[in-house]
RNA sequence: GGUCUGGUAGUUCAGUUGGUUAGAAUACAUGCCUGUCACGCAUGGGGUCGCGGGUUCGAGUCCCGUCCAGACCGCCA
């Protein structure tokens, strides 16, 4: 035994115990005559007290550590005469009789602290020196407390856990695929999964009737700050349920996380179709923790002498409350931003209600003070708001429009990460049309029942059926998202053949599922969360990287151990490869 | 595939209009210091200004290319 105690958990009630403690050192401080050391290991820090009365030799060996050795000391728990009440240990220190170094330390290249110096590749690099701040830990220890909360909620509630593969069958449907050679089958590949989709619906067949997993998933597209090629889901499925099942299930393993961790209480989530969504907030998900939902003003903008709006397919806006006082300077910012090609409006036009009533806009020439009093009226606005309109194509103005409504809203600091606002987003359209490829694709995937009332639409006008699927969103983030099952061969042929699969095509790469649908496949539906998102979220930060042990950065990459790299010849040989660059 | 930002001491950064020996903080080393806890004080070492090319009497600074990192768009059923 290296210690008998850690380094958070002695107090005065220890005092006068002899004991024997491990870690890191924090730091030195040498006042002369007596040196203190700090030490550290994942429970806290205890000080360590060298005095020359008491021992001479042994503190001018506790002066040549430095920071990030590893030692072990042995002494008495001795009341401190200066206390810190800072420290959950400070009122304590170690009066050290003993003490050895276990391991030197280098320099560490960025100080292990909370306020790290440190900058993002090189913590990256050194990502085991990055694990030690308390920041990353207590990220870290949270991933793995909502872990254990997530499936002591699914166990109680029935489920069972099941893994499934992880070298599967590459298929063109969805995102890019991870793909993996087989030295044992020349020239044919594995992929890895992008989720354990198509595995879970066949354990409900199985039998299997409420399953999950918290599972690695893998999908071969670019980064950004909250996503990775590779990733954690809480993957769920369940047989003779309907979507009101999925839900309630769901939405309570959800609150029980929220007010475990977050101390919220969410109440009932409210519900919203896509349609809804994308009205009033131009986002199928929209962030509700604030309001400034959207104003369409077909009706009451077009006036025959503003060509811009008269010749737009919408014009929209939101209403910034009591941000009439803006400067001219602030709302240029505002253009420059919905300017921007990644947003890529034409304008936007502004119209201040000004607190003695009358209206100030950016189209004054245009428009008099009865029509955007009428535009007022429509944003129910009042004096000392501002109102902000885009115009253009439905699509382009909304999604515009909803990228504004976020950075105005961060901007007003509406959005409060230690606000939790869940809602579900419900009613997507089953399909989407695809103006590259020329055809159909499915919205969430192609296993995604149409609501039965829409069956018919199917043939006819298959951009009118809606799909029998949900999406939980948690503030501007979908954190989960799934949907009731196709059960029946024929459907499922049909759907695929909808997307564009020959019978061949659907016959190879879905055979195995239409299938298993012949031999009593019960109703079923799921749903599958992101876990390192949602666990971001709880934790109060948009990106997900710290909160996985060993992130890649954004082309991928693994800076630690420098992947991906090339292999030798040998390996090459072996799997019959023959590289082209 | 595209847009933008950045790369200067171990680290985080400053560096004016192109002009003398490239600075600060922190870290590190040495010395002093008996109650510190971001201890304090003093002294010191530490630079291929990412890399390559160009313009210029002269480039950390301007131009071109390239590599690396970050953010975003496309992409992510």
């Amino acid at each position: 035994m290296y210690r008998t105690h850690t380094c958070g958990e002695l107090t005065l009630k220890n005092q006068g115990e002899s004991v024997r403690l491990t870690g890191w050192v924090q730091r030195v401080r040498n006042l002369g005559g007596m040196t203190f050391i700090d030490l550290r290991d994942r429970y806290g820090i205890t000080q360590l007290a060298f005095n020359e009365e008491w021992d001479d030799s042994l503190m001018n060996e506790a002066r040549k550590t430095g920071r990030e050795f590893v030692i072990e000391a042995h002494g008495k728990v001795i009341e401190r005469s200066s206390k810190n009440p800072a420290l959950p240990t400070g009122e304590i220190e170690i009066k050290v009789s003993s003490f050895s170094v276990l391991n030197p330390s280098q320099t560490p290249p960025f100080t292990i602290e909370d306020e790290t110096d440190g900058g993002e590749e090189l913590r990256m690099k050194y990502r085991y020196l990055d694990i030690r701040r308390n920041p990353v830990k207590e990220n870290l220890l949270l991933r793995s407390r909502v872990n254990l909360a997530v499936r002591q909620y699914l166990n109680q509630s029935g489920f069972i856990d099941i893994e499934t593969p992880y070298l599967i069958k590459s298929t063109p449907e969805g995102a890019r695929d991870f793909v993996v050679p087989s030295r044992m089958n020349e020239g044919q590949f594995y992929a890895l999964p992008q989720s354990p989709q198509t595995f879970k619906q066949l354990l409900m067949v199985g039998g299997m009737d409420k399953y999950y997993q918290i599972v690695k998933c893998f999908r071969d597209e670019d980064l950004r700050a909250d996503r990775q090629p590779e990733f954690t889901q809480i993957d769920c499925e369940m047989a003779f349920v309907e979507r009101q099942d999925v839900m309630q299930t769901f939405e309570g393993m959800v609150s029980h996380l929220l007010k475990e961790f977050a101390g919220t209480e969410s109440g009932s989530f409210p519900r919203m179709t896509y349609d809804e969504a994308m009205r009033l907030y131009g986002n199928d998900k929209p962030d509700i923790r604030f309001e400034m939902t959207f104003t369409e003003l077909n009706t009451v903008a077009k006036n025959g002498r503003f060509k811009i709006f008269d010749e737009a397919e919408l014009i929209v806006g939101i209403k910034a409350e009591g941000c009439a006082n803006y400067s001219r300077k602030q709302i240029d910012a505002l253009t420059d931003f919905v300017k921007r090609p990644q947003i890529g409006a034409g304008g936007l036009v502004w119209c201040k209600y000004n607190h003695d009533g009358s209206l100030k806009s950016s189209v004054d020439k245009f428009f008099d003070q009865e029509a955007l009093k009428k535009w007022a009226e429509e944003f129910s606005a009042r004096p000392g708001d501002l109102m902000l309109i885009i115009s253009g194509s439905a699509q382009k103005s909304r999604k515009a429009l909803s990228e504004l409504r976020l950075h105005l809203a961060e901007e007003l600091g509406l959005r409060d990460p230690k606000v939790f606002a869940p809602l579900w987003v419900v009613d997507f359209p089953l399909l989407e049309w695809d103006e590259e490829s020329q055809r159909w694709h499915a919205m969430h995937h192609p296993f995604t029942s149409p609501k039965p009332e829409d069956l018919p639409l199917l043939d006819s006008e298959p951009g009118k059926v809606k799909a029998n699927a949900y999406d939980m969103v948690l503030n501007g983030n979908e954190i989960g998202g799934g949907s009731i099952r196709i059960h029946h061969k024929e459907l499922q042929h049909k759907m695929l053949s909808i997307l564009g699969f020959s019978d061949e095509e659907a016959r190879t790469q879905f055979g195995f599922l239409m299938d298993a649908f012949e031999y009593g496949a019960p109703p079923h539906g799921g749903i599958a969360f992101g876990f390192d998102r949602l666990v971001a979220l709880i934790g109060g930060k948009e990106s997900i990287r710290d909160f996985i042990a060993f992130p890649k950065n954004n082309a991928g990459r693994d800076l630690m151990i420098n992947s991906p790299s090339a292999i030798d010849q040998q390996q090459l040989d072996e799997l019959k490869l023959k590289l082209t660059i």
